[in-house]
DNA sequence: TATGATGTTCTACAATACAGAACAGCATGC
DNA sequence: GCATGCTGTTCTGTATTGTAGAACATCATA
């Protein structure tokens, strides 16, 4: 007799619903465009964003006279982080290689099709090539990110289909956009050990990703240096692989 | 004609005050715990949570066969931090300054009468002193913390009680607890540049905070480093202080 | 086997969420 | 200066739907 799930406060759905339309991209919305998002009627949308300012959770943008997610719903992020497990360790570690290898360096999970940002460090002297600011909570799709196609590498292969997109959206010029020419490519970075994205995400910059697992086996999520193609020369991936890769090893050994 | 933020959806509300329980120390929670504490109907309760379940913010733990938040809520987190000002400035700066000094730093903002902590930076040599986490979203009184005392310090006399709660808890034998020794050291800080919290909040914990401004004069937060008392000694926290001021000044001329 | 926890299902009733209309405020246009 | 069209906000009647309470399932422990 498990909770299966079953939406059965539809007010309460709604109101998450409108929650979501607050992106990093549209962080700042009215009361009428989220109504049309949405196709709900204006008052039933005024009533809902009107409890959520009244709790705190949302809030009145006084320079745009849009309303926007307030610094309240942050609470809700340390409770669920405060319960990461080995962030002590990930975080160490991380912070350690960013100042080795001088790159920026990101953890991630696997959240259904996408890598959700956990923690990033950044070297101990901050180039401005680097724009410096916390990734947590940050999606980005799996098959086109080293984050992404490391944790995928390491998954059974019946598996990985499960979190793939139905269409591979190219982002760039050098996406895998076929299902075949990625499957290569997660079998590649799991013989070598570690994954590659060239520019498949955002153009101009190069990652080198590998999966994390803890002592007992279990995946737990990615890890990555980042950062703009003409710090990462071809012949210094290697390298970075290698520095990552015993890292991770570290992480499992210390886990 | 402004939003005043009414109740108008009760059952929305309800479902707020049950996330609420959801607690750093109190991650992991029952239909009944929440009920009880709530004093709501179980399947009052039950409804709200499967719908929670539904939409990917709630996850039944798999060990305790309790409910927990999600990674998902996460994803908030992103849209708020991504829109603060100046993050890029005062990340960098802060991670500088951990660099220099040796020490863990802190960044964070006035949230009724607490911090809501928002940044942390370790230095690059991280020592097992430090129990390396994000503290982004977490909360702390600002009468007895470093960085509350330094906000507090640098508003107008008569705005501070505002921000004070009905009573000054004791954290540890030092926690300042009745108002006019909090304004004398308030005062002190004022004058001086910067606050000390010498294990008011916790135990073996020293903090030295000092206001952090934009270039305008307006007030964005706080920032301190912490560390244990021993490494922390009386004839350091002069030098500390200052490096901690010209950081601020700094963040405040690239604003 | 009994007892007392828990989570889960179901149903009937009344509370309440909500659609739609109306209004207010503030632009823009002619 | 009046009209137009866009916002956000208020109000009210109705029927949708949230919810209390009882019943049941499951798992403990006594």
């Amino acid at each position: 007799m498990e909770n299966t799930g079953e939406v059965k406060v539809k007010s309460l759905y709604k109101c998450l619903k409108i929650l979501e339309c607050f992106t990093a991209k549209t962080p700042d919305l009215g009361i009428t465009e989220i109504a049309k998002k949405l196709d709900l009627n204006k008052s039933n949308v005024f009533n809902m964003i009107s409890t959520l300012v009244a709790a705190g959770y949302v809030e009145k943008n006084p320079t745009t006279d849009h309303y926007r997610l307030s610094l309240k719903m942050l609470e809700f992020s340390y409770v669920i982080t405060s319960r990461i497990e080995y962030q002590a360790i990930v975080m160490q570690i991380m912070q350690r290689l960013s100042n080795e290898l001088n790159h920026a360096v990101l953890f991630g999970v696997m959240h259904g099709t996408q890598v959700l940002y956990l923690y990033n460090t950044y070297p101990k002297s901050i180039s401005n090539d680097y724009l410096v600011r916390s990734l947590m909570g940050e999606k980005a799709p799996l098959y086109c990110t080293s984050l992404g196609k490391a944790i995928l590498s390491a998954l059974p292969k019946e598996e990985v289909s499960v979190h793939l997109d139905d269409h591979l959206v190219p982002f760039t010029k050098t996406t895998l956009t076929s299902v075949e020419e990625l499957m290569r490519d997660l079998k590649l970075s799991a013989s070598r050990g570690y994954s590659v994205d060239n520019s498949e995400h955002e153009q101009g910059i190069r990652c080198i990703g590998v999966p994390v697992r803890a002592r007992d086996g279990r995946l737990i999520g990615g890890m990555c240096v980042s950062g703009p193609v003409q710090h990462i020369p071809d012949d210094d991936i290697e390298r970075l692989a290698r520095n990552l890769i015993s890292a991770s090893f570290e992480i499992r050994n210390r886990t």
